[in-house]
DNA sequence: CAATTCGTTAAATCTGGACTGAACGAAGTG
DNA sequence: CACTTCGTTCAGTCCAGATTTAACGAATTG
């Protein structure tokens, strides 16, 4: 029955990653190679969640995209390899970061493209694009220092060790 | 042809709104509401956006209920007329800050529950919770600071001045 | 008190995007 | 060189949730 807290856990990944925004079983990846500790093969994800290999291919490759997750070759096999690397949510972080990012630039365009009237509304707007652009650089910072603490004292489980 | 560049202003609301997993219509009142500078009626709202006096009437309590659009109920008329406060984006950061704790209070209770095995999982779920507690008071104190700020020195456009 | 207007709710529809199944190319393996 | 296995892509299905239409209660006005 221990399986049962595993599977609530990721579950609950799932759950969250789709309050967010992101596709629920891209969630439920990262909380499956979290618990496994080390790397697993897109077969093995595959199954262990119920889900197609086409799903877990996509997902697993968006996780790649946002640094939340890293893919290894290993010579050996021609499998390939998944792990989370600690603390997997740096990655969400500076995904965060980039789309705030990219608002801020698509408002800051149209900023610039407004008339300057007496009105206020380019200044308004311009405001907009403060706001993504700062909102950007806190959560870039932020991933930054978060992934350095992870890195000082590392509570990672690995199977080998050093 | 002035009302371009606010049309393609809200048109980009409602777009970045979309892409933060909530609905387009919430977006483009923020942006509708924004350049208006001052309170307008649910009906304004509607025709202003082409859109049902039922979308407004849904998403513009959702926005209340998020701190980004206050309700102003006049006297005279019975009509409810909304204006966003500035700055808008306040409240979406507590929206977020929100999310994140319930985040992590579902986490930590998976994390409580799990047997004390040695093989780090409950560390590991613990240090999930402890990842959205943090960023939950991280966005929380930002949204405070933001207001602050544009307290301090208030660009923002009103009809009828001091 | 009839008539109008406002805001909300409930049911129905519509749509974007997640997910799957099947087919394909590449890379080993015998 | 046939055969198997792996990962990806593409077309199709399915579903959650956004939006709308219609109907309702409350408030206002004459």
């Amino acid at each position: 029955m221990t399986a049962s807290t595993d599977d609530r856990f990721i579950e609950a990944m799932g759950a969250i990653a789709q309050a967010e925004g992101t596709p629920r079983i891209a969630g439920q990846i990262v909380g499956y190679l979290a618990l496994a500790g080390e790397a697993r093969s897109l077969t093995d994800i595959a199954s262990g969640l119920g889900v197609s290999k086409a799903s877990v291919s996509t997902n697993v490759r968006m996780l790649e995209a946002r640094g939340q997750a890293i893919r290894e070759s290993r010579t050996g096999s021609r499998e390939d390899h998944w792990r989370v690397l600690p603390p997997p949510h740096e990655g969400m972080l500076s995904a965060m970061s980039d789309r705030f990012l990219r608002h801020a630039e698509r408002i800051e365009a149209l900023a610039q493209a407004m008339p300057p009237g007496a009105d206020g509304k380019r200044e308004t707007v311009h405001g907009f694009a403060q706001f993504y652009r700062s909102a950007s650089e806190l959560l870039h910072d932020w991933s930054v220092s978060a992934r350095r603490e992870a890195t000082a004292a590392d509570p990672v489980p690995q199977t080998s060790g050093t």
